[in-house]
RNA sequence: GCGCCCAUAGCUCAAUUGGAUAGAGCAUUUGACUACGAAUCAAAAGGUUAGAGGUUCAACUCCUCUUGGGCGCGCCA
């Protein structure tokens, strides 16, 4: 949180100057670490932006800004000098390094966390795979994003649920059910041709075959309830082996097919709702949405001719429900090929009353399995597609999760499992968790020495002072940085670039800083140095559902 | 035809949302283990950010067009 200190100390200023010279608007200035040949541990643009409101040169204002932070800031910044066509370069005090560390080993795994009190309740919904087969390598990437956004909020100190909407009614379900009928007939022994657009698995055998040991009769079977319970069975299990949990699961049979006590569903009310409003209207016998007035291509279809509803139906009725029960952010994570609805529930928000930024939805390019430089068909209903569940057993779950949140939510996703199988330096995951073991072994042979002081209060901290050092504790406090960014973008890929670049100064100061030195002051202060990295590896890793191994 | 996303080093991808000389990993070349783990480090090489214009003190980032790719456009889910 070194920079958000430092930003707290330029606000004052830059507030201050900006009254001086009688300008009332804020500037948006920004402070970045620099770029790696500047010598210093930040820069700020803010003089360049008030040039250009007040119309001075830039480096004028930073001369006259340097002269307030110099006077007034002493005790974070060192010094400052001003580069390029305006930039002000900041050094930052080693007893704020220091002071920032401390606050690492106070706070282990809280650390960047904030109180819980008077934040928003925000519900995360993803996954959310039809019950009508195991969970494919998509699905995982989903799980893998929702599980870690969900986790990045709840260390931000946000009330997070994590939801899994259960689509077990509608078309699919009838086809399902019908599945696992024709396999159940065909293992009696009738011959008859299974569908080719039925959903084509073994799993779908399998559930067959379990009817049958039990003796179950045709007539006194619910294929449908049989099937969705076997399935959900496996996805759970799924899940579990990657460690997603979920608070809860939504039926759509909730707002579908429950109904109040004049006969209602929800999806009925919702419908009647926007009805009333006016922002759905009957045509052609159907019941249609007017999407158009809130910004979609055309209209849509709620209600058919027919009487049935549409899936976007039931979407309304469930994201009403989401506001109802008391969320003032809701998060959807979604397919890409789905980016053709995003629209339509938009429009959906603002007609319950809500504003389009409530609705936040995530969209995840599909994941492309690569093995030997061929790429593997995935396909819901081929009957070969790649379930996540042996991708799990192949690669495990450390790798697998790591995999899936290298890249941005946006970016399409090549996965390499030999690549994600290799246990060296090419893998990630390893050069990552690597340097947690690396520091527990240090720990460990620090117990054999007597002269070690283990009390934070009683480390002369001051001794941190090398370039290593130094890089190394900002890097631990940019922690908090990263988290800011990930919820700001939604998207955890930023903690394992950041991981991936503290390993790498860790490794840097490791090679040129013996920790275990003879000089017993030396050897405590770096031995809570090593403290601190391991907290903050950790605790990021855990926000990507990662181990932390002490050996490997 | 319309809409959304994308195009960055040989490959897979970043770039703190408009900042300084565009960065990592892999692959290639060269060096470092009688110090806490060499699953590591140091160094070299690799780029007209698809192309063309525009806005800006500053553009990979914003705007327009072109080219090439992915996806979506149903009273399916």
């Amino acid at each position: 949180m070194i920079k958000q200190n430092v930003a707290t100390v330029l606000n004052g200023i830059i507030n201050k100057y900006l009254e001086l010279e009688g300008i009332i608007e804020n500037v948006n200035f920004t402070i970045e670490v620099p770029p790696k040949n500047i010598d210093a541990d930040f820069a700020t643009n803010a003089a360049m932006l008030i040039a250009k409101k007040i119309k001075r040169n830039p480096r004028v204002v930073a001369q006259e800004i340097i002269a307030i932070i110099s006077k007034t800031s002493q005790n974070i910044i060192e010094k400052t000098e001003i580069a390029g066509a305006g930039f002000i370069n900041l050094h930052i005090k080693n007893d704020a390094l220091s002071a920032e560390l401390k606050t690492i080993l106070k706070e282990k795994n809280k650390y960047g966390s904030k109180a819980a009190n008077d934040k928003e309740k925000i519900l995360v919904e993803f996954v959310s795979a039809n019950p009508t087969g195991p969970l494919h390598i998509g699905h995982g990437r989903g799980a893998a994003i929702g599980d870690s956004i969900a986790r990045i909020l709840k260390h931000l100190g946000y009330s997070v649920i994590k939801e899994y909407y259960l689509n077990d009614v509608g078309n699919q379900m009838l086809v399902l059910a019908n599945s696992v009928e024709c396999r159940y007939r065909q293992l009696k022994g009738e011959k008859i041709d299974f569908p080719i657009d039925h959903y084509q698995g073994e799993y779908i055998v399998d559930i067959a075959k379990r009817l049958i040991s039990e003796g179950k009769k045709l007539e006194e079977i619910d294929f449908r309830k049989e099937a969705v319970k076997d399935i959900l069975k496996i996805i759970e299990e799924d899940l579990g082996d990657f460690e997603v949990e979920f608070d809860n699961w939504f039926s759509e049979g909730n707002i579908a097919v429950v109904k109040d006590k004049n006969g209602k569903t929800d999806v009925d009310k919702s419908c009647q709702y926007l009805l009333e409003k006016g922002d759905a209207y009957e045509k052609d016998d159907a019941l249609w949405l007017a999407s158009t007035k809130f910004g979609d291509d055309k209209d849509r279809v709620l209600k058919r001719s027919d009487g049935r509803y549409t899936y976007l139906a039931s979407d309304v009725a469930y994201h009403k429900n989401k506001f109802e029960r008391g969320f003032q952010k809701l998060i959807d994570l979604w397919g890409a090929d789905h980016h053709g609805y995003v629209a339509r529930i938009k429009a959906c928000v603002q007609m319950l009353g809500f504003s389009k930024e409530d609705l936040d939805i995530v969209l995840y390019q599909l994941v492309s399995l690569v093995r030997n430089g061929q790429p593997v068909a995935m396909s819901t209903r081929s009957g070969e597609f790649v379930t996540l569940k042996s991708v799990l057993d192949e690669v495990g779950k450390d790798s697998c999760r790591f995999f899936f949140l290298l890249r941005a939510p946006d970016s399409q996703l090549e996965f390499d499992l030999e690549l994600a199988k290799k246990q060296s330096s090419e893998n990630p995951v390893f050069y990552v968790q690597y340097v947690n073991a690396r520091c527990n072994s240090i720990l460990k042979e620090s117990r054999n020495r007597t002269d070690i002081v283990n009390d934070t209060e009683k480390i002369n901290f001051n001794l941190l002072t090398s370039k290593e050092e130094r890089d190394l504790i900002k890097k631990l406090s940019a922690f908090y940085d990263t988290l800011i960014l990930s919820e700001k973008t939604m998207s955890p890929h930023h903690f394992t670039l950041y991981l991936i670049e503290l390993a790498d100064i860790y490794h840097r100061f490791y090679e040129k800083c013996k920790v275990l030195t003879d000089d017993a002051n030396l050897a405590s202060s770096r031995l809570k140095l090593i403290e601190g990295v391991m907290v903050i590896i950790q605790t990021s890793l855990g926000l990507l559902g990662v181990s932390s191994p002490d050996k490997m």
